[in-house]
DNA sequence: CTGCATCCTAGGGGATACTG
DNA sequence: CAGTATCCCCTAGGATGCAG
C-alpha cells in the first residue's frame, strides 16, 4: 500500500470536482443509461436549469459524461456516462453505502454536540 | 441491491459535509493517530488557521473527530479520529484510489475538451 | 427543448490582529 | 499554542429573460 499523501491530493482534486452540489447526483441519475436534459432535470427536481447545464458541462469536460445532440426541432440532447463515468460509480456508491449506514450516527453526534454547546454557552 | 435515490441523498449529505476543501485532508492526516493542532496545520501546509479550526469543529460535530484539550500553558489540543471517523477512511480511500488511477485520464479529457472549445470558439 | 447571459445573494475561505 | 473576530474577495448557485 502506498503512503497516504499522494492519495490525499488525488482525493482533494476529485472532491473539488465532484464534491459540488450536483455532480454526484447527476452521475447517479445517469447510472441506468442515457437521459435527456429535461428528464434529468425532472428526476433531480430541485436543481436549477442553469446549474444542471453547468454541472453537465463540467462532467463532460472531465470525460465522465458524453453529450449527444440531435439537431431536431425542438432540439434533443442526451447525456450518458462514459466508461470513466461508470467507473466512478463504484467508489461513489461505496461512499453512499457508508453514508446510508452512518448518517443517523452523524445526526446524533451533531445533536449531542449542539446541546452541549447550548449548555456551555447559555 | 437497493435502488439509487436513497443512496443519492445520502451521498449528497455526506458530500456536503466532507466535500469541502479540507475535511478529507484532515481525516487522512489523522489516519495515523492523534495529532495536535499545530502538527496538523504543518502537515497540511496550505490551510489557514481559521479554516483548520472550522474544519475540525465540523468534524467534531459530526462525531468523526475527537478533541482533547490539555489545559497547560501553553495549551495543548489533540485531535484524533473516532471509530466513525476511521470507518470513513475506507470509502474515502476507495475514492482516492479511483482518483489516483484516473486523474490523468481526466486531465487529458479536460485538455481535449478545452482545445475543441478553442477551435469552435476562435 | 435546450442553453446562454445577466443580475443578485449567501457563504466559503484567505489575511490579519487580538485574546487566553 | 490554540482559538476567535473582523474584513474582504470571490465563487457557487438561484431567478429570470432571451435565443436557437
Amino acid at each position: 500500500m502506498l503512503h497516504l499523501p499522494d492519495r490525499c491530493r488525488a482525493v482533494g482534486g476529485v472532491l473539488s470536482r465532484i464534491g459540488d452540489k450536483w455532480s454526484v447526483l447527476v452521475v447517479m441519475q445517469l447510472s441506468g443509461g442515457p437521459k435527456r436534459f429535461s428528464a434529468l432535470k425532472r428526476s433531480i427536481g430541485s436543481v436549477s436549469q442553469r446549474m444542471l447545464t453547468l454541472t453537465l458541462r463540467g462532467l463532460e469536460r472531465d470525460g465522465l459524461v458524453l453529450r449527444t445532440v440531435t439537431p431536431t426541432v425542438p432540439p434533443r440532447v442526451d447525456y450518458e456516462l462514459t466508461e470513466l463515468g461508470h467507473s466512478l460509480r463504484q467508489p461513489v456508491e461505496a461512499l453512499g453505502g457508508w453514508a446510508m449506514e452512518n448518517y443517523r450516527r452523524i445526526e446524533a453526534a451533531q445533536k449531542a454536540f449542539d446541546e452541549v454547546r447550548e449548555e456551555g454557552g447559555g
